[in-house]
DNA sequence: CGGGATCCTAACCGATACTG
DNA sequence: CAGTATCGGTTAGGATCCCG
């Protein structure tokens, strides 16, 4: 009734946000695996962050997926690049309000994640079984 | 010192989910264009819909990827598949409560894309006429 | 109607080497 | 340090045909 389902509304916000290209491609931004923990980290540090300090914070990611990953997310206005013409040269990565704004969300995800990894680990684990187990719709 | 975040909390938070293998599976989960679609539509309608219906109101989404994506969410105990071994055959889909749970998270990452369009749409134009212009850090 | 099986292509991704 | 450029392997995904 409230903010929680909100029927009427969701359904119009469906029609809305499925319909209309541009609201897909923001989220399309979002379906990305790297997004969502870079973000994460962005949002973790108070002050900007350096390249590979990033990529270390990261543990797994590609020096090549993680430059791809920054710079889409700078073009969307997400991540501020500061750039120190120095010797050796330094970039420093940050969220922009926009940024921030969003890592609320991926905040919250990421806590619903790790609130219910047990949960969808049962899950998946009965699921698996019970395939392991009736692959024969045939007999009996 | 720290002003604006929560800095303890949220450093140990990432240090959790971003150090910890399971949950990033349950991020890889969401990080999937039509996952937060499909959680949409069935979030949208009350009562469960069925395969094609689900099909048409994704509008775009392949018959093969929505059986893959529909067969995951499944797994993780986040929708339910319900077989009426009718004829013609009917298989009904709706989400759990833990799927509900979860597509409240989506449903505001949807209303974020919505509200925010404009200004990534904004910010890429600029981002991206910026780069059309200075591709000539060697002259000048 | 709700998929499964197959073929095929494009996109991605890791690894490596090089640069300012 | 923070990337760019290139190559090669893997795979996700579209298209098509078929079945219970």
């Amino acid at each position: 009734m409230d903010t929680v389902f909100d029927m009427e509304k969701s359904t119009d916000l469906v029609e809305d946000y499925l319909k209309r290209c541009p609201a897909r491609d923001v989220l399309a931004v979002l379906a990305d695996k790297w997004v969502l923990l870079v973000l994460g980290v962005l949002r973790a540090g108070e002050h900007p962050i350096r390249f590979n300090e990033l990529r270390r914070r990261l543990d797994g990611i590609t020096q090549k997926v993680l430059t791809r990953t920054l710079r889409d997310l700078e073009r969307d206005g997400l991540v501020r690049r500061a750039v120190y013409p120095t010797v050796p040269p330094r970039v420093e990565y940050s969220l922009t309000p926009l940024g921030a704004d969003l890592g609320r969300l991926t905040h919250a995800m990421g806590q619903w994640a790790l609130a219910h990894v047990d949960e969808i680990g049962t899950a998946r684990a009965a699921f698996d079984e019970r395939a392991a187990r009736e692959p024969q719709p045939l007999s009996s």
